[in-house]
DNA sequence: TTGTGTTTTATTGCCTCC
DNA sequence: GGAGGCAATAAAACACAA
C-alpha cells in the first residue's frame, strides 16, 4: 500500500492515501488503559487504525485491513468519559496533553485531535443556543416593558388632552394635575404657571400651548431604568457613542432607551 | 425490516500565528 | 512554511417510528 509506512500529515494533497499511520508516535501499552475496542472491528478506510494494532499484527495485516476496512468505528463510552472529563478541565489541546491522552486512550494523537476539535464545535453550538435563548428572554422583557410604556403614555395624553379640553383654571383641574405629577411622572405644569418659568425654556420645545414637561424624559420616571445597557450583555452592548440626550420636541412614545424611535416594532432580531 | 433523522468521526480547505 | 484552529462537509453509526 502506497504511503503506509510513512507519516500522515494533515495536509495532504488529493492523490495521497487518506490512512492514517500509527507509526505517528510508539505507544507504551504499558500506559495504556484497557478501554477494548468498539464497534465490532469494523473500520473504515478512513479510520485510523492503533499503534496497537501495528504492534499486534505488523504490516501486512494493516495493508490487508486498510483495504478492506470501511467502516468507522466509535469510541468506546469510557473512553468518551476520559475525553469529556479532560475536555471539561482544559478545552485546548497541548501537544504533549494530546500525547498523553493517545498513549491512555490507546488512540492516535490525530484522533484525540479531532475529538477536540469536534467537541468543541459541538460546545460553540450549544453556547450560541443558550445565549439566543438568554437574549431573546431579555428581548420579551423588553418588549413587554416597552408595551406597558406606549399603553401608559397614551393613557396619560389622553388624561393631558381631557384636561386641556376643559377650563383649566378651575380647582379641579389643577387636582387632576397634581394627581398625575403624584404619580411620579415627569412633572406637568398648569398653563397658568407656565408663564413664571423662564421665557428661555420656552424655545426647548415645540409643544406650544402643552402642559410641559420637566426635568427630561427617561424611564426612571416610570419605574424602570433602561439606561444600563450592560442587562443586554457586553456583546451587544450600545455604543456609548450612540448615546445622546433625547430631542423633547418628539412626542415622548418616540423614546425609546434614549434614542427615538422610529418605529413601535422591534426589529431585534 | 426499513426508511429517515440525528449524532459521531473524520477529511478538506482556508486562515492565522509564529 | 509548518502547525493548529475553524467551518463546511462526507459518511458511518445509531436511534426510532411505522
Amino acid at each position: 500500500m502506497a504511503g503506509s509506512a510513512t507519516i500522515q500529515t494533515r495536509k495532504r494533497s488529493l492523490d495521497q492515501p487518506v490512512y492514517s499511520v500509527a507509526a505517528e508516535f510508539s505507544l507504551g501499552s504499558n500506559t495504556m488503559l484497557n478501554f477494548g475496542a468498539a464497534g465490532g472491528g469494523n473500520r473504515s478506510r478512513n479510520m485510523v487504525y492503533s499503534s496497537l494494532d501495528q504492534e499486534e499484527f505488523g504490516e501486512d495485516y494493516l495493508d490487508e485491513y486498510c483495504t478492506q476496512q470501511e467502516k468507522k468505528r466509535r469510541l468506546t463510552v469510557d473512553q468518551v468519559q476520559f475525553l469529556e472529563r479532560s475536555f471539561e478541565a482544559d478545552n485546548r489541546l497541548e501537544p504533549e496533553r494530546k500525547i498523553q491522552l493517545a498513549k491512555e486512550l490507546g488512540l492516535q494523537p490525530r484522533q484525540i485531535a479531532v475529538w477536540f476539535q469536534n467537541r468543541r464545535a459541538r460546545w460553540k453550538t450549544k453556547q450560541l443556543e443558550t445565549d439566543y435563548g438568554t437574549f431573546h428572554a431579555r428581548y420579551e422583557t423588553l418588549k413587554s416593558d416597552y408595551d406597558n410604556l406606549l399603553k401608559e403614555n397614551d393613557k396619560l395624553k389622553a388624561e393631558v388632552l381631557r384636561l386641556k379640553q376643559n377650563d383649566l383654571g378651575g380647582d379641579t383641574d389643577k387636582e387632576s394635575l397634581q394627581l398625575l405629577n403624584s404619580r411620579g411622572l415627569p412633572e406637568v405644569i398648569p398653563e397658568d404657571e407656565e408663564s413664571n418659568v423662564q421665557s428661555s425654556a420656552k424655545s426647548e420645545t415645540s409643544n406650544v400651548g402643552s402642559p410641559r414637561l420637566t426635568g427630561g424624559v427617561t424611564s426612571h420616571a416610570f419605574g424602570c431604568d433602561y439606561s444600563d445597557s450592560s442587562r443586554i450583555g457586553d456583546s451587544s452592548r450600545i455604543g456609548e457613542d450612540n448615546l445622546q440626550e433625547p430631542d423633547y420636541a418628539l412626542p415622548l412614545s418616540s423614546f425609546y432607551h434614549g434614542f427615538p424611535v422610529e418605529d413601535h416594532a422591534f426589529n431585534f432580531w
